[in-house]
DNA sequence: GTATTTTACGCACGATCGTTCGTATAGTGT
DNA sequence: ACACTATACGAACGATCGTGCGTAAAATAC
């Protein structure tokens, strides 16, 4: 149920993901998605929940399997990389979506996707401050997480918008010279090197 | 009106723009912007032409003072970080929040929306392409123009989200030192070092 | 097996959506 | 002065929105 609703919202919006379209895609009454969440805001903190939950599974869970530090930075921006060209939510990252729609909107929602987000981003920057401490990097880490979430979110969006896969390459190339000019060993960069051609779905 | 109608967008997003709404917002009937623009989708497209013509006389017009190479690269990043941290836009910067929510949806709004942001990276790209072609920096100009509008876009929603001026702090580093290393003199990039420290509204 | 709670339902409400009429007013050309 | 065009209007259309109510079925508790 939860996961027709955050495919939805990827695609129309989460404000656009109206209660009578999501019932009609569940093959369920109106009434009752409305018993279920109570009020459309609550279905649509509920859907940042499963989406942040589906996030993780697909993207920071593999990526535990490599050692704190560079390896596991590499590791998560292949698996996002990875995680925005499957579009595992069909309409590309559902919050860089839902970020841009609600950043401009107080209240509970926005409140909860900038929770999702700077978790995000702090987790990225904990991997920094990791390769740091072991002399595998240098620099400020809340700076490098700005700059590969910008880098992430801008290649997500450009795909989507013209259904290529070209910005992907634009953003590993991006991504191996800022680690490489933090001090990255050659050899732990080639993950993200590596140009991966699949052909988009 | 078509300038309410932008910044109305900018807020409430290109398909929240309700023509109702808007017709409060201009003190004018509901039918009286409805014979104007015919439908809802032409005024959607109005609006896209009427923020693109703010852009540029905000953000490209007053770059155009500056030769052509490093020094005009310099004046567009300055001057689209004034254009979104002084929100020309009330929502932030409108491409950004309208090419987020048209991306997985096709139709001629999303392709007039790509064509401008096109435009802008474009822009970018050749003026990237003059400063190689002087000798002021190395390196490929298409690489250069997704990375400086994926940190200005960044910037922007970030700011937004948080109503804090810190991450054009973040995006002016990321960009000297993008600069930088392409090989720009340490001298032209003083304007973007220089941090304003200026309060958001 | 009965009682109680939960869940999903049909239905209807008021509000707002985009759009289309017929009409009155303002402006223009001659 | 007159005919004509363009513009803005009120009103209403069907559709969809989010939400609340009363009820029947299903699950659970005892």
């Amino acid at each position: 149920m939860l996961d027709r609703a955050v495919d939805l919202a990827s695609v129309e919006g989460l404000d656009g993901l109206s209660i009578g379209r999501l019932a009609e895609a569940a093959e369920v009454s109106k009434s009752g998605v409305a018993t279920l969440f109570g009020s459309k805001e609550r279905l649509q903190l509920a859907a940042v929940d499963a989406a942040a939950e589906r996030f993780t599974r697909v993207v920071i869970e593999p990526a535990r399997v490599e050692p704190r530090g560079v390896r596991r930075i590499v590791a998560l921006v292949d698996r996002w990389i990875a995680y925005s060209r499957d579009r595992v939510f069909p309409g590309g990252c559902f919050f860089a979506a839902a970020a841009a729609e609600f950043d401009a909107k107080p209240g509970p929602v926005r409140d909860a996707l900038s929770r999702a987000l700077d978790s995000w981003s702090g987790y990225l920057a904990a991997s920094y401050g990791y390769a740091v401490a072991q002399g595998e990097l240098e620099g400020d880490p809340a700076q490098f997480a700005f700059e590969a979430t910008a880098l992430l979110d801008a290649a997500n969006t450009r795909s989507v918008m013209s259904g290529s896969s070209e910005p992907y390459v634009y953003a590993r190339r991006a991504l191996v010279a800022r680690l490489a000019a933090a001090g990255a060993e050659p050899a732990v960069l080639e993950r993200l090197a590596e140009v991966d051609d699949r052909v988009l779905a």
